[in-house]
DNA sequence: TGTACATCAGTGAACGCGCGTTCACTGATGTAC
DNA sequence: TGTACATCAGTGAACGCGCGTTCACTGATGTAC
């Protein structure tokens, strides 16, 4: 916090890191300025020294949300190298640990009514993130045979989907869906099945 | 509409219908009672006579979403069998179809804040629809040599987790994630794959 | 068929609230001398 | 080291707004006679 008698010192971080908090309670669409001010100690108004507004303090999460992503991936996409299969699973597990790691990073991300858009930064950083996923779809691409090679985009597309339906179903407090699988568990199994059906694992392993 | 004068004539389901819409715009989260009260061209105070209030609205959106979901996913169970999978597969589909024919149910249902448990008739519509799959899982699992055989709730969740994913991140006007399929065609890719990983498809269907 | 009346669905004004945002201000900080 | 001063981060009061909800009311409807 640092905080140091009547000046902050770093409010500007300490706002995003209320408001980061607060998404993750209530939502993007729950989460109010006032409200993140308040829990960095300081009045509303002190937000407009470091922001344009309200939007602007979610996007900065999202954007910040990104570049952690970006990272995870990354790190997860070499940590599986030279095998391209190990470096796909990577990316898949990476995926739901970011989830759960930064729930309030992932909601600014996938659920603010923002869009990705909005600022050329943001965009860049979702590129980024989208395309480690992509090359590493690429990468495993060249081990199926060609004429039964869906096209890499697609393949990203279900892992990327299957990972955020087991998040968004299983990895929060959502009711009626409480299934007796971790949510690990889950997605790992799940991709094991979906990586076995293109044909890029055994049949018994 | 059936608007005769003075009294309104069914303002309950066109509160609803008034509901369901402007949820399907701006989220349940960003729904309110007022908007909707005027989009049925009638004093907000009107909906005290058919509801408590705001929350109790957005749960009869999510009852009627439940029970026209599980009507769905029931024929489309019927309509595939006597062939487990063709029913397994038409259930699937059957997901995707609702989301995107009910879009204000589907977000009234699975993206409201509100539990599934809130009120026991809200618990067992939520029920019905979940046990629909979980039937046609377990119908299908007895395809599956028994020794390498998933429990039937673990892969009716992944359907389930990749047809939400799906839903969330490719059907709606999401940002980023503009995929050149279509929902239906990655949805439908993504579970004849999975499928394939199970044994249930042969390798070149 | 015509009139008196009970019902009750919808009105409209009002409430307290928290929101995002603005503005003139104040006072702690760090620098220049 | 001590003093004068510019900077600028944060204050606090105020704004207009739309929200959910309440309340006494009104007037259209349908029934009893």
């Amino acid at each position: 916090m640092t905080k140091r008698g009547y000046h902050h010192g770093n409010l500007r971080q300490a706002l995003v890191d209320a408001a980061l908090l607060l998404i993750e309670e209530l939502g993007p669409t729950g989460f109010t300025l006032s409200e993140a001010a308040k829990t960095a100690g300081v009045t509303p108004a002190a937000v407009y020294r470091h922001f344009e507004g309200r939007d602007d303090l979610i996007a900065e999460c999202a954007l910040q949300g990104h570049a952690i992503f970006a990272d995870l991936m990354e790190h997860a996409y070499a940590s599986g190298q030279p095998s391209a299969l190990a470096a796909f699973e990577a990316t898949g597990r990476a995926y739901l640990a970011f989830a759960r790691r930064f729930p309030g990073h992932y909601m600014a991300m996938f659920e603010s009514g923002t869009s990705v858009n909005a600022t050329p930064q943001l965009a860049a950083a979702a590129a980024r993130s989208r395309d480690v996923l992509e090359r590493a779809a690429i990468a495993l691409s060249q081990h199926i045979a060609p004429e039964k090679r869906p096209p890499p985009a697609m393949f990203s597309a279900h892992v990327w989907a299957m990972s955020h339906g087991v998040v968004d179903l299983f990895a929060r407090g959502r009711p009626g869906a409480a299934a007796p699988f971790s949510p690990e568990d889950l997605l790992e199994a799940g991709i094991g099945i979906y990586l076995r059906g293109l044909g890029l694992i055994g049949p018994d392993a």
